[in-house]
DNA sequence: CCGCTATGTCTACAACTGTATACTACTCTG
DNA sequence: CAGAGTAGTATACAGTTGTAGACATAGCGG
């Protein structure tokens, strides 16, 4: 799947080859199911060359994350229906007979791992969670963007990778519906509070 | 740590320290985190032996999650305070300070692996989704369970493995009291349906 | 057209994985 | 007290992992 015509040799051509694949390979296996071969293979390049683009594994993810994480996910950025439109993307993307990838499966495949973890939790601060909690009005909008973001995640994991029945067999329009509702209660701004910024 | 007197020769007795070691080892690092050889020192025994008793890797990993997963867990089986008693207890036990280990912390470090989150998926049929379900009224109710273990696996999961920092840092009270709030809009009987059961 | 440097590969290594076969030795039964 | 079967170990193997150093070649500047 990798040498269709022998590439010509360019340096950023290779490197960007490699990290696609590498991004690719993280987000479906994790950071410690996939070996640097593998991801190599894929980019139709010897696994040595990886490092001497990256650095190391640990270098090559880092990279991997920020990219991801910088990609326009699922939460919009406009604070307008906020609820309604995260809910209705992720019950989309977690449907099961969608493939979509992204940062949440980069996230829960390779959580495992204390090094990656550590690094996706840079990745979130710079980008997902900057992202979201600027989407949100009131007290404590990080906090309750993180509790967004762990709401999410943790549908993600239940429909998509542990593959619960209920959550897989549900009804779109109805999960959408409840989702919505709960996002509701993690989003909009606690009751009491003097709706100004902060 | 693990060849204080060296043990009498007894199967049960020493099948039970391989399980013992087996499940804080996989709810401490995962399940590709962990070597045989690791579990075995740690009940201080040979890796081969782990075999011997378990069949293999997989049907070890199997049991643990068995055992783990029908240990009690946060969720009360009463339904009364359902709400307010699970989020005093999931705040509670991923507080920073603490190193509560258990079902959920195998899940997530465990959930990149494919046949480990087949095994798992199978565990919270039998164990914890049952007996979540079973503390909910009104329709739907596997479904709002698994979105309730949803919401405590990426709670867990932001502020626990990944250690997002407006999770990690919030006021323990305040943090609860919102997740009472998330918790409820999860689990609350969806109005307009006839309160019976199912 | 020559040569140099960037680009890429070959071979290798030391560590680790899960698992199999063959062996030793303890302890319980008779 | 003798033998047998259970409990446990030693050795090993084939595979994979991330990474390293030495080598090859493509393609551009002169």
């Amino acid at each position: 799947m990798s040498r269709s015509t022998p590439r010509a040799r360019n340096a950023a051509a290779t490197r960007q080859a490699i990290l696609d694949s590498a991004i690719t390979a993280f987000t479906r296996h994790g950071y410690d199911g996939v070996g640097l071969r593998e991801i190599a293979a894929e980019a139709g390049v010897t696994a040595i060359l990886v490092n001497r683009y990256f650095g190391s594994k640990e270098a090559l993810f880092a990279e991997v994350v920020d990219v991801s994480f910088a990609q326009p996910t699922m939460v919009p950025e406009d604070p307008a229906d906020l609820a309604a439109r995260t809910a209705r993307a992720l019950v989309t993307r977690t449907a099961p007979e969608a493939d979509h990838l992204g940062p949440f499966e980069l996230m829960l495949r390779s959580a495992a791992n204390p090094r990656a973890a550590e690094i996706m939790r840079a990745g979130i601060q710079n980008h997902v969670g900057a992202r979201f909690t600027g989407a949100l009005r009131g007290a404590r909008a990080g906090q309750r963007a993180e509790l967004g973001l762990a709401l999410l995640a943790g549908t993600w994991l239940m429909r998509r990778i542990i593959g619960t029945p209920a959550l897989r067999e549900a009804d779109p329009e109805q999960l959408t519906a409840q989702l919505t509702g709960i996002l509701a209660a993690v989003v909009e701004p606690p009751a009491g509070t003097v709706p100004a910024n902060d």
